[in-house]
DNA sequence: GCAGGGCACATTTTT
DNA sequence: TGTGCCCTGC
């Protein structure tokens, strides 16, 4: 029925079709090449969702495939979004008919609900988001007395995402993965927890991916239906796959092999979320025979940012190799701005906004993009102070603030009887005079008669298991809970969220606070109501909130954005400011401790997706000294830093009057000449040389093994530690020192092992 | 049931 | 240094 609107690539006579003709000569190759497995490597800003909604175009405008035959997946709501916008460009309201282009998870929900009993569910399951996978785990570690400090549930959490990342169900647990949690039960508190979730007819996101993986391995009939339905699989993003989602393609395309995966291993940030690499890395071994195509021409920045960029990715070793380049004009050099500490950084970086303010840029293509949020603060407070607009990306969700999520609960309850969690977020919620007592009661009969919560207690309060006072209450909650399900399917989702929430006294509850916060989350609950407007039912409502709705407040003033480097990608920038470039910062402390080579070396990526967010301009900064958990540390340049090609790059530094008084932190002598000889024995780096200005250009040129000595030419030794001593730090306990360079020291602790940390953390033991 | 003090802790984040 | 969580005391 939506055939009709389609265009065909033969209406305009053998001219190129509109989809194509901006393509350069690599992107039509992806474009036209529809049979077979492809692999499509996009470097940053080579146009790759140009490429990917063309080639979807192609497809339905070649007659190739329905558009409800091709499968399209992405990672994020955003980038789905954008496909689907994208394409609905080329191919018009037949982009409707694509009920298969979405993220992995949504993909994954929408065939769950089709064969839910193939998994033990029914197909109105409950989708739970991690907090009440937390409170479902945490409830499975007190069941089982075991000590939630030694054992956290999120430590059990992180441990069942991992396993559920690579496809391994309870049962698929070796020896080693079992120990890892509460010495040798891991498996058991995984089964149960399958178990609680079925109980509850509710799954968690990475469920969503693994039930639909075991249905395909367990029901051939069903795989083979999909198979056949997916003429053409299109993947976006393909180097941040993690295993589960590796099989479940392979699984769908086996058959046809006609999938076309797009990424660039170069921007793979994501492996401690259980992204393979190794999945880009392979495809060529996976899908024998498949064609290769390589978008390099950027179009983006400037030559001196993509040149900077390259040198700076060279250093990683397992590549698939591109080389970026542009026809853009020359611009100006990426600069690297040496500053005293934390607070100058700020301002200094306020000073530059401000004068590119003045010269006509707008905020909204401004961009501070940050390793960690918590670098997010200097910033805020400066911008406050100078009164600079901006705005902080990341952090609450819409969803996730506390009266959205007891809305939330409320509905769940009505639409699934069986969500335990949800019951009992609410259950005294508004304040209804019900304790842990009554809980407590609750669970027990709930568990002894094997109902859900809200089952249970309708039965209870018809008991005289209660005290009076209780029993009625629970009763009067019950009948309202009723009321409220018989009038689902006559009202809108929308209408009935109004008024369960005037009935159950929230509305009042907030009414009755007065307070500037209770306002705001009025506010905030009828924003809801009014996002509901859009949905026919109350299931449809449910699974766009867990999955879908992200809350991208779009406002119309112009405002700089602060973000980390993670929430980049993808995005870009004509102005970038990259701050906090110092080892221990970026790459991060916890990356150099643990991880090892692999770990460093995405952190390098972050670094090469970092600078590629800039068009014009890219400003990278790093401190001299920095407050640290308190604690003010002094800190060298980021290895990453020295690693940028000299040519592209212009040094400053502010620390005129500075330099000696930072000097003396890692000096051992105010000799002016001391360097000569320090330099020599390779204490010191090029990068540190540069950090200084040309005071000091004695070796200008690059030190191969500048990874190792990145962290040596550190600051100065503390006097009072020695080789061999003992020590105490906070975290990791007693230890011996192992090995000394500059203020860094390798412990061998008693209990935590060895551990690189930084002197200051350390107290000298006594005795 | 709530307020307040003590205490451990401290990346990146999507769905 | 700051926060979020747990426990305790009213």
């Amino acid at each position: 029925m939506t055939g009709a609107t389609i265009p065909s690539a033969s209406d305009n006579n053998g001219e190129i079709p509109a989809y194509a003709a901006r393509l350069n000569t690599p992107q039509k190759d992806a474009v036209l090449t529809t049979e077979g497995p492809v692999l499509m490597l996009a470097g940053a800003g080579t146009g790759k969702t140009a490429a990917l909604t063309a080639r979807l175009a192609h497809l339905v405008a070649m007659r190739k495939a329905w558009p409800s035959e091709i499968l399209c997946v992405t990672f994020t709501n955003k980038a789905a979004r954008e496909m689907r916008e994208r394409v609905g460009g080329h191919i018009g309201d037949a982009v409707e008919g694509m009920p298969w282009l979405g993220t992995f998870h949504s993909i994954g929900a929408k065939m769950l609900r089709r064969h839910a009993e193939l998994a033990g569910l029914q197909s109105n399951y409950t989708i739970i988001d991690t907090d009440d996978q937390l409170r479902l785990l945490k409830q499975l570690i007190r069941d089982a007395e075991l000590d939630e400090k030694r054992w956290p549930p999120r430590q059990l959490a992180g441990l069942i995402d991992r396993w559920k990342n690579r496809g391994l169900n309870p049962d698929d647990l070796d020896a080693a993965e079992n120990e890892s949690y509460a010495n040798g039960r891991g498996q058991e508190f995984y089964r149960t927890y399958q178990q609680r979730l079925k109980a509850l007819n509710a799954c968690d996101f990475g469920d969503l991916l693994l039930h639909v993986l075991n249905i395909f391995r367990g029901h051939r009939d069903v795989l083979e239906q999909y198979q056949k339905r997916f003429k053409y699989i299109l993947v976006d993003e393909y180097q941040d796959t993690n295993q589960v989602q590796y099989l479940w393609l392979r699984l769908l395309a086996q058959e046809r092999k006609n999938i076309c995966v797009v990424g660039d291993d170069d921007q793979s940030i994501y492996s401690w979320r259980g992204a393979e690499v190794a999945n880009i890395l392979k495809f060529e071994k996976d899908f024998p025979g498949a064609k290769v195509v390589r978008l390099e021409q950027n179009y983006r920045s400037t030559p001196e940012i993509l040149a900077a960029a390259s040198g700076l990715i060279n250093a990683n070793s397992q590549r698939l190799g591109k080389e970026l380049w542009t026809e853009h004009p020359k611009g100006d050099k990426v600069r690297v701005v040496g500053v005293w500490d934390g607070p100058e950084e700020a301002r200094r970086v306020g000073e530059e906004i401000e004068r590119l303010e003045s010269e006509g840029a707008s905020l909204d293509q401004i961009a501070i993009l940050v390793r960690a949020q918590y670098q997010t603060r200097e910033f805020e407070d400066r911008f406050i102070q100078i009164g600079l607009n901006y705005r902080i990306i990341g952090g609450f969700r819409f969803y996730e603030r506390a009266e959205i999520r007891d809305a939330l609960a409320y509905l769940r309850v009505i639409a699934q009887p069986q969500d335990d969690l949800a019951f009992e977020r609410i259950y005294n919620q508004p304040k209804r005079g019900l304790g842990a007592k009554t809980l407590e009661k609750m669970h027990q009969y709930a568990r002894a008669a094997g109902m859900p919560l809200a089952a249970a207690s309708l039965q209870l309060a018809d008991s005289d298991e209660l005290p009076k006072r209780a029993g009625n209450t629970i009763a009067a909650l019950m009948r309202d809970f009723i009321r409220w399900r018989e009038m689902e399917p006559q009202v809108t989702p929308a209408e009935l969220l109004r008024t369960v929430l005037d009935e159950c006294g929230y509305s009042a509850m907030l009414e009755a606070e007065r307070s500037p916060e209770a306002a705001g989350r009025i506010e905030n609950l009828s924003e809801l109501a009014r996002a509901m407007e859009e949905y026919e039912t109350l299931g449809d409502f449910l699974e766009h909130v867990s999955l879908v709705m992200d809350n991208d407040a779009r406002d119309d003033e112009e405002k700089i954005t602060i973000m980390t480097m993670h929430a980049a990608k993808g995005l870009e920038f004509n102005n970038v400011f990259l701050p906090g470039w110092e080892e221990g910062v970026f790459p991060s402390q916890r990356s150099l401790d643990e991880g090892g080579l692999a770990s460093l070396e995405e952190e390098r990526r972050l670094a090469y997706v970092a600078i590629t967010r800039a068009r014009k301009r890219c400003t990278i900064l790093h401190a001299a000294n920095r407050r640290i958990y308190g604690q003010w540390t002094s800190s060298i340049p980021s290895r990453f830093i020295e690693e940028l090609p000299d040519e592209f790059i212009d040094q400053e530094t502010t620390m005129t009057g500075g330099a000696s008084l930072w000097r003396a932190n890692w000096s051992e002598s105010d000799d002016p000449f001391a360097h000569v000889s320090k330099a020599r024995s390779d204490t010191r780096g090029p990068g540190f040389q540069r950090a200084l200005g040309s005071t000091y250009n004695t070796a200008p040129n690059r030190v191969k093994e500048s990874h190792r000595s990145a962290a040596s030419f550190a600051a100065k030794p503390r006097a009072d530690i020695a080789l061999g001593a003992r020590v105490f730090h906070d975290k990791f306990g007693y230890g011996t020192v192992m090995s000394q360079e500059g203020n860094k020291l390798e412990i061998n602790f008693e209990q935590a092992g060895t551990k690189r940390v930084i002197d200051s953390f350390v107290s000298v033991a006594e005795g």
